[in-house]
DNA sequence: TTGCATACCTAACAGCGTTAGATATCTAAC
DNA sequence: GTTAGATATCTAACGCTGTTAGGTATGCAA
């Protein structure tokens, strides 16, 4: 069980990335980062649904309804340009952050 | 700038690191942290304060007010088994979470 | 027709960073 | 001596976001 703070922290990214590989929908989304992380990251629908509809009206995500051939309606999120520069931006964020863990995780293993 | 929800995930396995390596209090804490990241992550102490009560109040860490040479009362933290234990588990999500995105970074890179 | 997977959505609540304050000491500059 | 900046801690109101707990609807298999 990843926290809530790590889920909100890791959710855009994670979106952005997986929809810069392609479109796809919500329900398929929480399937595939489940599959990605190894079972580790589930996430909730009603977690999910929103952040979409957050990142849609901040314009990185542009949506468009389809119908599969079972008859289903679904919502298909692709990235937009602007997604896509959020996103590098993400990246380094992250990287900055998470290089600064590394380096006090090995610190501290260095003295024990 | 270090993002909101990025800030809220790293903050206690930052802490919590730094505190591994000895005591210390709020203001040094901020420093510190400047100081290892090189300048890019810059905590706010109405941001640090509350977050080292929640510890202390979860029993993460423990305080005690001493005095310095130039007569200025710190409240000074150490962390306790039960920090060190909470941190191990945050490394473990934290990596988790790392490795998903990396992946998914990579995946996406390798089909440009 | 019952149950499960698929597929989407929303409302109330709780937790936490931001903004914007407050208080107090020490040191250096004017 | 007093002004300014660094040191050192704290709190209240606000906004954002995941959780919990619902709702709606279709397709398929038992």
């Amino acid at each position: 069980m990843i926290s809530k703070a790590l889920l909100a922290a890791s959710t855009k990214p994670m979106i952005l990335s997986f929809l810069r590989e392609g479109e796809s929908y919500g329900y398929e989304i929480i399937q595939s980062i489940r599959k990605i992380s190894g079972g580790s990251i589930e996430w909730s629908d009603a977690m999910l649904y929103p952040v979409l509809h957050r990142m849609e009206r901040d314009g990185l995500i542009a949506s468009e309804w389809k119908m599969s051939r079972e008859g289903r309606p679904r919502k298909y999120y692709s990235i937009t340009a602007k997604g896509r520069t959020d996103l590098e931006a993400d990246m380094k964020q992250w990287m900055k952050v998470h290089s600064a863990l590394v380096q006090l995780w090995k610190t501290a293993k260095a003295s024990d």
